[in-house]
RNA sequence: AGGCGCGUAGCUCAGUGGUAGAGCACUACCUUGACAUGGUAGGGGUCGGGAGUUCAACUCUCCCCGCGCCUACCA
């Protein structure tokens, strides 16, 4: 073995062999265990995000394959609807072409070869990371049979009525000629200003003032509302005021919807272009009056002096107007949340347009059942109140998207505008009785994307058809996804499910934490401050990450300032660290907080605990022989025994932790035992036995196999988390231990009571720590070289130490470097000397030449001075009556304890302290 | 406005009604036969502030301060 760690001449090679050797498919034996992923853009690439949740889902499913169980991890991608066909038309763009030049069918033939070449990019991408995915049944959400369990989808809801087709107000976005649903729209305040104008009664007595943030919407007014009891316009209710700008007159109508406290108490009403209005004028049965086009711009329902003007320039020649018309009362800054389409960045207006919607209460109702009745769990459990809050005040989903790559939606039109719906043209035809020669033609529009991801469960299992893998893996056992998208595709996953299953998709929903960079922020390329999995990886020189990260800005005027952060936080590039420490890391940073910093502290660290393991791995082999004879339990060194015990707990506390979803309490676990149990000091006790002469063979024998057999479990504890090097370690391992199989991946995974609690073994290997501390603290605070072999006497010894020093000297004398150890008898006098205390016995080191007394008694002083502050809090307590009295016997006992141990420590020091004193 | 969360060592974060923890960083010493991607020892925190419950609060309750996220929004 080389004398460290090296990730990139192992990791892949393991990769290609479990892939090929087809360990990642299910075993077909056992309970099943089935993870969905969340299937990432089909043409997008891998981000910090998506490997630290991959890294969560391989854990889960690597541990409960070792564990036995039939296990499925279902890859796939998604087809990306907007996101993608916006690459393509930007690739596009770059040609001077539109889509609309090249039509439908070749513009669709173009995205298709985008997928077919970026296609690949995450898979692969995704096998960096180690991923146990099932890769024979990948799918996408494009595939033949999805689009069947889509149309199949679309059908039945259709003809339940859960699906319908309206002329809605919808989010629309002005660039991309499409409706967005709520959730695609963000909301942000940005500054602005609040126009206040006057609208002239009709009677020719005075005007009354309204106030908006978005004049242009004038032109659509149907109304002005006032409160139905607001006393200052009570006369006003009925009649009509001249619309300025307009030639029109709009009726003053009474509506609680007004605050009479907000601006003037008059609002004016725009039915077709304010969610608000529409409802309003919905009651009041107003005129719905659009006066956009489809790119925002005025269109001809307006006056003809705005005609084809775009919004922003009409509003503020509206404004300039009226100024003119002297009915501008007055201009006041003031912010407002912007809604802007999350993909396109631009103001979406509400807009009057056919659309295709789901009534989602219904479907809601189950789905909100399934998680108050516990059926299916959210974990962190908070997370259920964010589901509840969304699911309670649920809104009627737009499906339609004005786009063509996606799946087309399942209905046709004959020439007089009746919807004919159904799986196929043919179907329709069928059902209909429509001849061959009748005129139909299929709805333009396509399906939101969410729309086939709400079918994901099932429809990448087979469904409608009942087939084998829907019947064994679903409902899934667990969804790892993050909390941004429990509104997105969770809720929706859950209300599709056991609409058209009639089980939930799956029985937990973990919901990990979102990734963000070393000061807390979002991780964008925009910021330019993304890390690429592959990088912490493969690592790379800061050149090229200065470049990745500035290439394609879209403000490029940040270029210098991301120049800059980035110098600062990687002045010398990315170095490599491994999928493995990538892994690890991702596991330590998986507790239940809903943020993750990333911190390259962090994966260099677990990158040195990589290489921790792989040295102790040689350690481990240089001392065993290709074949091991067996050992017998009774010849088990006291090391050995301890280090069993620690292993038990270790597995024990490993298995719980995945279990509840704890990676990070997992990974913390196994770092410990790794580094401060095994290497520390199980290694460190192996050696004077190992080297020793006098050590008898069957001794050394089950230190051997003591060695070996805890590395191998220890191995098969570790790989759920760190595949690759544990994979490359057992290799060599496993022959050694007497196992014969061919991957560490399809071994069990370690049980606890194979290694089972061995409580005095530990307490006498406590008692050896801390033995061995109290010589190496006097040596490294009295600045004595490591390698200088000390003479040590003990005093006030009892008999319990004295059976423990016989049986184990040995490893006293090595560890703590003794030259000899020498007990002194009741009374005898003691040299001046260094003194460690150990329960009720005195370690002493005589100073002789080593040791300087006025430091020794500083050292001593400042233990008894912490040792008196312990103590005043603790005799504070037991004075306290009531402690006494009412706090259980087994915590007051303790206190008295620690008192006595600490009163005993207490006089050692002073007797100590005091002796030195009298040497000057 | 409503909901959720956070505030613990210089930094990133665990944590439990009963002695405050880890990693990184820092200081000193050490190339000792697995490992300098290492070893040994050490310094460093009135657990955001206040009140309450309790024998006992970093932990439970309430209030306040600061920060963040989500949802819905008033023209």
């Amino acid at each position: 073995m080389e004398t460290s760690y090296q990730p990139a001449a192992i990791e892949q090679r393991w990769y290609k062999t479990w892939e090929k050797a087809g360990y990642f498919a299910p075993s077909g034996e056992g309970q099943p265990y089935c993870i969905m992923i969340p299937p990432p853009n089909v043409t997008g690439t891998l981000h910090m995000g998506h490997a630290f949740q991959d890294t969560i889902m391989d854990t889960l499913t690597r541990y409960h394959r070792m564990c036995g169980y039939n296990t499925l991890w279902q890859p796939g991608t998604d087809h990306a609807g907007i996101a993608t066909q916006m690459v393509v038309e930007r690739q596009l763009e770059a040609q001077n072409i539109s889509r609309h030049d090249l039509g439908r069918e070749k513009f669709l033939d173009k995205v298709w070869e985008w997928k077919e070449q970026s296609g690949n990019t995450i898979s692969q991408q995704l096998r960096r990371m180690g991923s146990s995915l099932d890769w024979e049944h990948e799918r996408f959400t494009m595939d033949k049979g999805l689009s069947e369990a889509v149309r199949e989808v679309f059908v039945r809801l259709y003809d339940e009525g859960l699906i319908y087709r309206g002329k809605r107000l919808v989010n629309w976005d002005p660039q991309l000629h499409t409706a967005v649903s709520d959730l695609e729209v963000i909301s942000e305040e940005e500054n602005g200003y609040m126009w206040h104008f006057c609208y002239p009664l009709s009677n020719g007595e005075g005007h009354l003032v309204v106030a908006t943030t978005r004049p242009e919407t004038i032109l659509g007014d149907s109304a002005v509302a006032v409160h139905p009891d607001d006393e200052r316009y009570q006369h006003l209710i009925g009649q009509t005021v001249d619309l300025p700008l307009c030639n029109r007159s709009i009726p003053v109508i009474a509506d609680d919807y007004v605050d009479p406290e907000f601006g003037t108490g008059c609002v004016k009403i725009t039915p077709a272009h304010d969610f608000n209005d529409y409802e309003v004028g919905q009651r009041h049965e107003l005129p719905l009056i659009n006066v956009l086009t489809i790119d925002a711009a005025i269109n001809d329902e307006a006056p003809e002096a705005y005609r084809g003007l775009d919004r922003y320039i009409a509003r503020k020649q509206i404004v300039a107007d009226l100024e003119a018309a002297g009915l501008l009362e007055k201009i006041d800054e003031h912010k407002l949340m912007v809604p802007r389409g999350d993909r396109s960045g631009q103001v979406v207006e509400p807009y009057l347009t056919d659309q295709w919607f789901v009534k989602t209460k219904p479907l809601a109702e189950p789905a909100i059942k399934a998680v108050e009745d516990g059926t299916i769990r959210f974990i962190p459990d908070n997370w259920s109140k964010t589901y509840f809050e969304w699911m309670n005040n649920i809104q009627d989903w737009c499906i339609s998207r004005q786009l063509w790559w996606g799946h087309r939606i399942p209905a046709w039109y004959d020439k007089d505008g009746k919807i004919y719906v159904g799986r196929t043209e043919a179907e329709v035809r069928k059902a209909h009785k429509l001849s061959a020669d009748f005129s139909l033609h299929q709805d333009e529009d396509v399906l939101d994307t969410w729309f086939s991801s709400a079918l994901w469960p099932f429809s990448t299992l087979g469904w409608p058809e009942q087939s084998n893998s829907l019947q064994t893996f679903y409902p899934g056992s667990v969804l790892v996804t993050g909390f941004d998208i429990i509104f997105f595709w969770v809720a929706r996953m859950i209300m599709m499910g056991m609409k058209f299953t009639g089980e939930v998709p799956f029985t937990e929903v973990y919901i990990h934490g979102l990734i963000r960079d070393q000061d807390g922020q979002k991780m964008s390329k925009s910021k330019g401050n993304v890390l690429d999995p592959i990088d912490l990886i493969d690592g790379i020189d800061l050149d090229s990450l200065l470049k990745k990260r500035t290439t394609g800005l879209m403000q490029p005027q940040l270029k210098p300032k991301i120049e800059q952060a980035t110098k600062k936080h990687f002045p010398d590039g990315i170095p490599e660290f491994g999928t493995d420490a990538l892994r690890f890391t991702f596991a330590a940073l998986a507790s239940n907080g809903r943020d993750v910093r990333f911190d390259m502290g962090r994966i260099e660290g677990y990158r040195n605990f990589c290489n921790k393991i792989w040295n102790a791995a040689r350690y481990v082999l240089m001392n065993t022989d290709e074949q091991l004879p067996p050992a017998d339990p009774k010849n088990y060194s006291l090391p050995d025994r301890w280090i069993r015990s620690r292993l038990g707990k270790t597995i024990t506390e490993s298995r719980e932790h995945i279990e509840h979803y704890r990676l990070d309490l997992a990974a913390k676990s196994l770092y410990e035992f790794t580094w401060n149990e095994y290497c520390d000091w199980y290694l460190e006790l192996t050696k004077p036995l190992l080297q020793s002469e006098d050590t008898p063979a069957e001794i050394k024998a089950a230190t051997q196999h003591t060695l070996i057999e805890v590395l191998e479990s220890l191995l098969r504890t570790l790989h759920p988390i760190i595949p690759f090097i544990t994979e490359e370690i057992w290799q060599r391992v496993a022959p050694v231990a007497g196992i014969d199989g061919d991957t560490i991946m399809l071994q069990p995974f370690p049980i606890a009571t194979d290694f089972s609690k061995d409580e005095k073994a530990e307490q006498d290997l406590d008692w050896i720590m801390g033995f061995v501390l109290g010589i190496r603290q006097i040596r490294g605070e009295m600045d004595i070289s490591p390698g200088k072999p000390l003479k040590v006497l003990l005093q006030d010894i009892a008999p319990t130490d004295l059976k423990l020093l016989e049986q184990h000297q040995l490893y006293l004398s090595k560890l703590a470097r003794l030259e000899n150890i020498q007990v002194l008898g009741n009374g005898e006098e003691a040299p001046t000397s260094a003194t460690a205390l150990l329960g009720g016995m005195q370690i002493l080191v005589p100073m002789a030449g080593l040791i300087d007394i006025d430091a020794e008694r500083e050292r001593l002083r400042k233990r008894h001075d912490k040792a008196t502050v312990e103590l005043a809090k603790i005799e504070a307590k037991l004075s306290n009556a009531s402690f006494v009295d009412r706090a259980p016997e087994a915590v007051v006992t303790k206190e008295r304890e620690r008192r006595e141990g600490l009163q005993r420590d207490l006089a050692q020091f002073d007797a100590q302290i005091t002796k030195l004193s009298e040497l000057e």
